[in-house]
DNA sequence: AATATATCCTATAGGTTATGTAGGATATAG
DNA sequence: CTATATCCTACATAACCTATAGGATATATT
């Protein structure tokens, strides 16, 4: 998705050339793009001159997003997750509650604050020096 | 290990105890204490008044190492890791590697600070109120 | 010395996840 | 019509998590 970030202004992409460009097989890689494409973050035209491309503006989304799709829960441990929660002896424990929650709280303010449009300007901009 | 933090004044813990208090299946506990005992954070002593201790002070048992032992790396993926680095796509991306390192240097930082004794002492002051 | 209590050690197993491989069906630009 | 590209599904393999199981060994107590 970064890729296709970068590359915003551009023709669709071909599988082809993410794959070569980021050392990805690219049937593995299809299927990644498939679900991203269901879960509506990007979209694709099929045939020659054909690829992908982000089906919304760069800075609407967040790493958090896109990684709760691919990886699930944020959250370090089921027991402080927010919409995956489920019971584990770690409860006993309202000290370790807390450290994991702030973990939780950490990730999860970190990753929904950076957008795929954060990254590629960061990046421009340190290439343009 | 919590367990024992909170019980080390007292004589060794026998499996049984630990696990019936905190819904562990003794025998899976039995695997956990023989690892952690091998990496030198509990001691034990056999037959009956038998069971186990922490092998240092609880202060100096911090979170990092025992979820390094049991859990791995700390690092959100391998190619920010320190000590279990491996070369992944991710790399393609300066920014992307910030974010992960600022992760991976907060779970550091936090996990490093917390040892067993913190975790008991902030519950035994909020209990005695 | 016998007994009961506990740890110690190893083998095994079922389910899930990560990381792919593979083959072909379908759409479309030129 | 043809080449290009996505779309869809099935399958494979290794590792990991969460155990279960059975017995060998040590030791405190009686």
């Amino acid at each position: 998705m970064l890729y296709l970030a970068r590359h915003v202004e551009s023709r669709p992409i071909p599988t082809q050339e993410i794959a070569a460009q980021n050392g990805i097989p690219r049937k593995f890689l299809e299927q990644i793009l498939l679900t991203l494409k269901r879960a509506g973050y990007v979209q694709s035209r099929r045939g020659p001159e054909g690829g992908y491309f982000l089906a919304k503006p760069a800075n609407e989304i967040s790493l958090a997003e896109v990684i709760r799709l691919m990886d699930g829960p944020l959250a370090p441990v089921g027991a402080v997750s927010e919409f995956f929660h489920v019971s584990t002896p770690v409860e006993r424990s309202p000290a370790l509650m807390t450290v994991f929650r702030d973990i939780r709280n950490y990730l999860a303010e970190k990753l929904e604050q950076t957008t795929l449009a954060d990254l590629v300007e960061i990046e421009n901009r340190s290439s343009e020096k």
